[in-house]
DNA sequence: TCTGGGGTCCTAGGACCC
DNA sequence: TCTGGGGTCCTAGGACCC
């Protein structure tokens, strides 16, 4: 007999906005937004009172205030929701070491070998409770066969919701939602699905002409239609968000940025946030990109994948100057950004420092002196003597 | 109504190699 | 002299998610 896996997913509600509540529950009660203090900007979520008005994230401060007048509005603080997401964690890990962080507000638990003979929906309302009453934190728990299953499951009832989302529920509980529900379908593909006819998950679950969809989906029709149907293979991968990807820091001006000059001392600045988020994760990288957004709402990009993986300030930013120069004309600027990507464990730049003084003591003494010094600057002696003793 | 900041993943075209 | 087919890497840009 098949082993079916039992998947839950752990969905923080309105995050911030619990946070917020948490730290002062008088907050708690009336409808409340996270966001900027003046009236341009959008806010980044709002509890539950405030949605009843119709008010959501992402939506402009002006017209959230303009359908619920009395909205409070308190600014976003990382560091706390940080808090509060490790605390969660924290709380999930005890039940199951197959545990996958899917953003700071949501987790995947491959329970099929911790359930310890208790029925699923107990365990679900034990976490629920408990991560409530110890910590303040409301959370929706998906059950299911698979990862996709489970996190449509943990959306159908928000907030304090549990749910089970069965292999034989699919075509009851899942065709007849709208087909941008399905993680992945956003505002620019529902139109073209439309196009041919598809306007809910069960249209797509039964669509006959494959070909047709590839036009629109791509490479990823084969998993849509899988999702679609129910089906999801994915394995929970506990390490996975250790592994990142890129690392960036991009700002918005309000106003904009019309001189040159003050462009460069932002990039500076973006540049050595970067630069100190790389070494705190132990990280450096070997390409580089500059985003800029003009005062029209264009976007471009320049980037370029260096020769050696790196996390030094000054040989990220000469890079980043000079990409930036690629990129401006004399346009006001309303969004700037630094990223990097192609990214590797920092043991990998220790060797890298060692060849980079191996070729300047052939050529060039001032390279070296400059290799040296900016070490000792930027890493102190431990990690110059683990980089010699590599050798 | 007018668009934040952190990301992930995908695509298409070109360069280059065998 | 003309030029296949497969693969990899790089770059620019876009869609999407929380």
């Amino acid at each position: 007999m098949q082993k079916y896996r039992v998947i839950f997913h752990v969905d923080l509600n309105a995050f911030f906005a619990s946070c917020e509540e948490a730290r002062d529950p008088s907050l708690r009660g009336r409808p409340l937004g996270i966001g900027p203090s003046s009236e341009r900007g959008i806010l980044t979520t709002a509890n539950y009172e405030a949605r009843k008005y119709g008010v959501n994230s992402a939506m402009p401060v002006s017209e959230a205030k303009r359908l619920c007048p009395e909205l409070k509005i308190v600014p976003v603080d990382f560091a706390l929701y940080n808090e509060y997401s490790e605390t969660f964690f924290d709380y999930l890990s005890q039940y199951t070491e197959q545990l996958e962080p899917a953003s700071i507000d949501e987790a995947y638990l491959d329970m099929t070998d911790d359930l310890e003979d208790q029925h699923p929906k107990t365990l679900a309302k034990r976490m629920q409770d408990e991560l409530w009453s110890r910590h303040r934190l409301p959370v929706s728990v998906g059950i299911g066969p698979n990862p996709f299953l489970a996190k449509m499951a943990s959306d159908l009832k928000k907030p304090f919701g549990i749910t089970i989302l069965r292999k034989r529920d699919v075509q009851e509980k899942l065709w007849p939602l709208p087909i941008d529900r399905l993680h992945g379908i956003g505002s620019k593909t529902v139109p073209n699905l439309r196009l041919i006819g598809i306007d809910t998950i069960g249209d797509l679950a039964t669509f006959p002409e494959v070909e047709k969809l590839r036009k629109f989906l791509g490479n990823q029709t084969e998993p849509f239609m899988n999702k679609a149907r129910g089906e999801d293979d994915r394995r929970i991968d506990p390490a996975r968000k250790d592994r990142h990807q890129s690392i960036g820091k991009s700002k918005t001006y309000e106003g904009f940025l019309h001189e040159h000059d003050e462009m460069l001392e932002a990039l500076k600045s973006l540049t050595r946030r970067v630069s100190e988020r790389l070494k705190e994760h132990e990280l450096a990288a070997r390409t580089l990109t500059v985003q800029l957004r003009t005062s029209d709402y264009e976007n471009r990009s320049r980037s370029v994948t260096l020769e050696q993986h790196t996390n030094h300030f000054y040989e990220l930013f000469e890079e980043v100057e000079r990409l930036f120069e690629e990129l401006h004309g004399t346009e006001a600027v309303h969004l700037l950004g630094v990223s990097t990507s192609k990214l590797t464990s920092q043991s990998g730049l220790v060797r890298q420092l060692d060849i980079f003084e191996a070729s300047a003591e052939e050529k060039d003494e001032g390279t070296l002196e400059r290799v040296l010094k900016s070490i000792n600057r930027h890493y102190g002696k431990d990690v110059l003597k683990r980089g010699v003793n590599d050798e």
